[in-house]
DNA sequence: ATGGCTAAGATACTTAGA
């Protein structure tokens, strides 16, 4: 089973684009951040969609039932059951330095530990995947020194992905990766794809890491036309 | 070192992205 998340910065203009990457990559199950639209749209066999006009939007479709579904935080967080495994997506909020959009930022991830923390992380399954706007560790940025003191790599930001593993939770590619240097995302102005980030995670219990067949991070739709500046993550899990 | 691009919404410029 073949679960993806792609920050596709607007639903609308890359919708034929996800479509055909879910075809030829067969994905069962997408987790997609910034839709930019109320608009209504369908991939896969059903979806579950939190969105706004115009900024943020979330929405988890999937070949098989969603057996359950809520809005944790209205565009940026959703919650799905699907195959009896929690799934939780989440499109970040950015924030500036030290402003009140970095008080929120924190707040909102404060949300996020408090409904995972309900779950017995040892022995459930379930996945927190999405557009993080984090980057964990020097690794997981172009030039740690270029980028030390920006927003997505400050202190703060880097002690909630500890904390976020520190509760039982994995961070599936580096797992089976530890020493691969990609990116998920790339600036738009950034033409030679030399200052990228890793900003797009897949988080997953010990139940779901020990089955991980394969995981990757697909820059292929980055050089499509009119890309998103993010690229998608995808998990393959045994699911037999 | 700077500026480089893209998208949406309301109108040709602003806000946001990271």
């Amino acid at each position: 089973m073949k679960i993806a998340t792609f920050n596709v910065n607007s639903i609308n203009k890359r919708y034929e684009l996800v479509q055909k990457w879910i075809n030829s990559n067969s994905i069962d199950i997408i987790c997609l951040q910034e839709l930019k639209t109320t608009k209504e749209f369908s991939l896969l066999n059903e979806c579950f969609i939190s969105n706004q006009k115009q900024f943020n939007g979330v929405a988890t479709c999937s070949i098989f039932p969603i057996q359950a579904s809520k809005t944790l935080y209205p565009a940026r967080a959703i919650y799905t059951k699907i195959n009896n495994i929690h799934i939780i997506n989440i499109y970040a909020i950015l924030g500036d330095l030290y402003s009140e959009k970095f008080e929120k930022k924190l707040n909102f991830y404060n949300q996020i530990i408090k409904f995972i923390s309900k779950f017995d992380l040892t022995k459930e399954k379930l996945i927190l995947l999405g557009d993080f706007n984090i980057i964990h560790k020097n690794i997981d940025v172009f030039d740690a020194n270029q980028w030390e003191g920006h927003v997505t790599f400050l202190p703060e930001e880097r002690e909630i992905m500890n904390q976020l593993l520190s509760l039982g939770l994995y961070d599936s590619y580096r797992e089976l990766y530890p020493n691969k240097k990609e990116f998920s995302f790339f600036e738009y102005r950034d033409k030679k794809f030399e200052r990228g980030l890793r900003l797009d995670y897949i988080l997953v219990t010990k139940p779901i890491l020990s089955k991980i067949e394969n995981i990757y991070i697909d820059i292929n739709p980055r050089h499509l036309s009119t890309p998103s500046d993010h690229t998608p993550v995808v998990m393959d899990i045994n699911d037999r």
